[in-house]
DNA sequence: TCAAGACATGTTATAAAGTAACACTCATTG
DNA sequence: CAATGAGTGTTACTTTATAACATGTCTTGA
């Protein structure tokens, strides 16, 4: 999960807040772009913001399973390319899930600081890093236009 | 691929050049450290280092076909996890595919940047990046152990 | 108002990536 | 030379993701 505060998230805090400021955010930004954030695009979303660590698609496939039916993958897919294509979900490639953004109203790089015991998220939306990154890159003549940085290791919580 | 030049590689070098060394080098790294650089292994390394652009498992799977019969998929991850334990390959999570490493001999974080007109790779190899994402991380409170960086763009060659 | 087009979803099937479990080989080494 | 352990073979399977095509549903302008 994500939170809109700087540094990881601590243990106990509300998360039906990062939840509605999640939602909130979401349908004003849909708004603005005139975008349409569906029920199921709505769903998804919700199902992704609800979750403290990273969902795979097939786990949020079943928490759609509402009506006792099941959808098909494809349609979690589709719901999660919209929603990143908006910035509003984030892909952490190398987990093959999806974590939520609390900050799709800025610009930034996704960055990510992944706590390998309890699998907590957080974005880390650290300029000096993707600045560094973007010049190292340049450096070496390359023009970069899209970072992903995947951090491993323990959080406050989990650390010794 | 991956080059053993600082900065990315230009396009007309020679390849079969970085394969040989990518081979020697391998061998001194498994004999110093007693462990067994088997015919299968250094097979993968192979096709592996001998591609310009990172391979998929299938795709090194396909390659290892010359008696005529086709591994199990199997196979190659084995000799993959062996490789990329040893620092000798890496894996680039957001293609789900594998690059040979250069610099096996020397510790770094593995870095990358992909063009995406080319599909060429390598090795960024920043020290500058790799403490500033620790440090920043750090400051948020997370103790950082493992970094994936993977930098999509335009290499000097496509670049506009 | 209603037809046209664009966007969204349903449905079925399949591709691509990765792993589990167990049997067998073969080089040591004590 | 048996026992051990690392490496490989074999079969089956799981997980992740996409293709292709049919159907529904908004909205907009004639």
């Amino acid at each position: 999960m994500v939170t809109a505060k700087q540094g990881f998230p601590e243990r106990g805090h509300d998360h039906a807040d990062c939840l509605t400021q999640v939602l909130s955010n979401a349908e004003m930004v849909c708004q603005q772009r005139g975008v349409r954030l569906t029920p199921q695009r709505r769903r998804v979303l919700e199902i992704v913001a609800g979750s403290h660590s990273p969902l795979g698609a097939y786990d949020i496939l079943e928490q759609m399973d509402f009506t006792g039916r099941r959808s098909a993958p494809i349609t979690v897919y589709r719901a999660l390319d919209f929603l990143i294509e908006q910035g509003l979900v984030h892909r952490l490639a190398s987990l093959n899930a999806f974590a939520a953004c609390m900050h799709s109203d800025s610009e930034h790089a996704a960055q990510f600081l992944i706590c390998r015991d309890c699998r907590t998220v957080a974005e880390l939306k650290s300029r000096r890093v993707s600045r560094t990154i973007q010049q190292d890159a340049e450096h070496a003549g390359f023009q970069a236009d899209q970072q992903v940085v995947e951090v491993t290791g323990t959080c406050r919580d989990c650390g010794v």
